[in-house]
RNA sequence: GCACCCGUAGCUCAGCUGGAUAGAGCGCUGCCCUCCGAAGGCAGAGGUCGGGGGUUCGAAUCUCUCCGGGUGCACCA
């Protein structure tokens, strides 16, 4: 049960009837939010703001209506008009008890919504080139789109995880090149590693494997059919260890799309680029140089060009390099259509600070393909700055001077890393400090959730100490007597527990996966400060000695806290410990 | 030169898409363990929301402009 959706809808339905005059649009503008201020009461509607002007009407007249319409509602304990035509609900206690019941009731399925209606949703995240293993850069963008991909099921898409992979440009032929490198190394040649080459540990393995498989055979064939041999292996190889690397912060994508499969006669490319021109979106003409660049660097020519102003973008995109071969935007039209093709009206990409330039031809791209009839949200992935107490760190062990996505979540551990990539907004850059991720206190908010989850589980072994007899089964809290939860105290408990279906929805249409970090935080601190008070009045306590009832309703009560933060937990990919070691 | 992102307490950041007296953690000053896990909690001090205009009942939020920081800018991927 969400009470906002429920009160939004009836306070909708009341303006209807009061005021007929006002359209659906108007009404649709109507927003129920708790109020910033708790004194002001549970919920707050500017619905007469909105209203009394275009109708012509006073504000605070609009909201006398609708004061009289909610002052006899047995939900409602209180309905009283502020500020300037604010309304305020104070919402009588059995909604709340409903809230704990259809916590209890649904379970690891409170917060789910419909608000996608089963649409397809595509979430391509990662996407990094397939030339090494992760580094830090590539963890933020994985960690978020796989906690948006999350949040966005749980919200009602049908979400398909996608990977696509740029293994067709010139760095796969220097991969190749680099492996074969190694192959003759692993032949038993000294070599040196020329710079342009990649020169990671990481391929050594590959040249082993590529001696295991071909012997000596490799040195005698000609290159121009050696390097497809040895570029299918390496390849291979490269995505084993990227996936090898996702795992560990267990993300894992539904598609892995080639870029490779797009190229060649009769392919997606060449197919895409005939629709356009048939579609009068493409023409032969000549770009300005860009005024940052050295102009000697420019060479002026006519090109194949993308009408992508026609869709947003600064300028038209060249489809055709110097040489005759495709650019990389000619392959990602392709792609993109490709996604249309198979379904998809809804995109979403996750990229790097490095790609914020490409964010409108992307979207001039999708716009196009799908004759506007797909839309592409672009999140972009700011800087990560690694420091240690402060200070910028590096750590180095096979790639060079990058930190790898292993090296990071080998220090911390996949939960802190995960939750401390979300405990931020996507669009601003972030410090990631691994002494204080390390931390066991409350500095350190991933262990704060996870202490208020293992709370939970330690009150329930108390009260089976204090209650050997009492049945804590959830059936058992099912049927608890929940009137019993009437304390400001529980009740402000509650109150929090009862806004996360909300911000999951609003996390949701935001695209802000960010929003249920921060609201499991917000529901760890209500939860441990309840906690505390129960030391200074030991009335407020779960477990209650002499009130076997009461102690049963109270944990109900902790019941639904551990289920909310498992449930927010769970979008995060972060685990919900019963305890702390 | 252009585009995108950011600028909120001493520090790190939220602020629910335009709402009421702008919030949290750290740090600082105090308080609370014979008592469900103190791995916690409570209270206090601390702000011209980068500056200035505009839009309206109402702006940290939208818009314009300037300042500061970051990122990117044909034929790379």
């Amino acid at each position: 049960m969400d009470v906002f959706a429920l009160f939004s809808a009836r306070i909708a339905n009341a303006m209807q009837v009061l005021f007929p005059e006002a359209g659906a649009d108007l009404i649709a503008r109507i927003v129920v939010e708790p109020p910033r201020d708790a004194s002001h009461g549970d919920l707050s509607t500017n619905a007469a703001m909105i209203v009394a002007k275009p109708l012509g009407k006073n504000p605070r007249e609009v909201a006398a209506a609708l004061v009289e319409h909610f002052k006899h509602d047995a939900d409602v304990i209180s309905v009283e008009v502020a500020g300037p035509g604010f309304i305020n609900f104070r919402i009588a206690t059995p909604i709340w008890h409903q809230v704990l019941k259809s916590i209890a009731e649904q379970g690891a399925d409170f917060g789910r919504s419909t608000l996608g209606g089963g649409e397809a949703v595509n979430i391509e995240y990662v996407s990094a080139n397939p030339t090494g293993p992760m580094h830090v850069g590539h963890t933020r963008g994985a960690v978020f789109g796989d906690t948006l991909a999350a949040l966005m099921a749980f919200s009602g898409y049908e979400v398909s995880r996608e990977y696509y992979i740029n293994d067709a440009g010139s760095q796969i032929d220097t991969l190749a090149n680099s492996s074969f490198l190694r192959y003759r190394e692993a032949l038993g040649e000294s070599i040196e590693i020329p710079s342009g080459f990649y020169p990671g540990d990481y391929l050594i393995p590959v040249g082993e494997a590529l001696k295991a498989e071909f012997g000596d055979s490799l040195l005698a064939m000609p290159e121009a059919e050696r390097t497809p041999l040895i570029k299918d292996r390496v390849l291979a190889a490269m995505l084993e260890l990227i996936k090898a690397d996702l795992a560990r912060l267990n993300i894992h994508h539904d598609v892995f799309f080639s870029e490779r499969t797009l190229h060649g006669p009769g392919g997606d490319i060449e197919l895409t680029l005939a629709w356009l021109r048939e579609m009068g979106m493409i023409y032969e003409g000549r770009l300005e140089p860009p005024k940052g660049k050295a102009p000697e660097e420019w060479e002026d020519r006519e090109q194949t060009l993308f009408r992508a102003t026609d869709y947003g973008d600064d300028i038209d995109r060249p489809l055709i390099k110097s040489d005759g071969s495709y650019t990389y935007f000619a392959a990602d039209i392709a792609y993109h259509r490709n996604k249309f093709l198979r379904g998809f009206k809804h995109m979403i990409n996750v990229l790097g600070a490095d790609h914020s330039g490409y964010v409108k031809r992307l979207q001039a791209a999708t716009k196009a393909v799908s004759l506007n009839a797909a839309d592409m949200d672009v999140r972009i992935c700011q800087l990560v700055r690694l420091l240690k107490n402060g200070e910028p760190f590096k750590m180095s062990k096979r790639s060079g001077d990058l930190v790898t996505l292993a090296d990071v979540v080998e220090e911390v551990g996949a939960d802190a890393t995960r939750f401390m990539l979300m405990y931020r907004r996507n669009d601003a850059a972030m410090d990631f400090d691994f002494a204080l991720v390390k931390e066991q206190t409350k500095d350190n908010p991933v262990f704060y959730v996870q202490y208020a989850h293992a709370r939970t589980h330690s009150i329930f072994k108390t009260a089976a100490r204090d209650f050997p007899a009492l049945d804590f089964s959830p059936a058992a809290l099912a049927a608890a007597d929940i009137e019993r939860i009437a304390t400001p105290a529980e009740l402000d408990l509650v109150r929090v527990l009862a806004a996360w279906p909300r911000t999951v929805t609003a996390a949701a249409i935001a695209h802000e996966p960010h929003r249920v970090a921060f609201y499991v935080h917000e529901l760890a601190a209500a939860f441990h400060a309840f906690w505390a008070k129960g030391k200074d009045d030991p009335s407020l306590r779960f477990v209650n000695s002499d009130d076997p009832k009461l102690t049963l309703a109270r944990l109900a009560l902790v019941d639904a806290v551990r289920q909310v933060i498992a449930n927010a937990l769970a979008i995060l990919g972060v685990t919900a410990p019963e305890e702390l070691s």
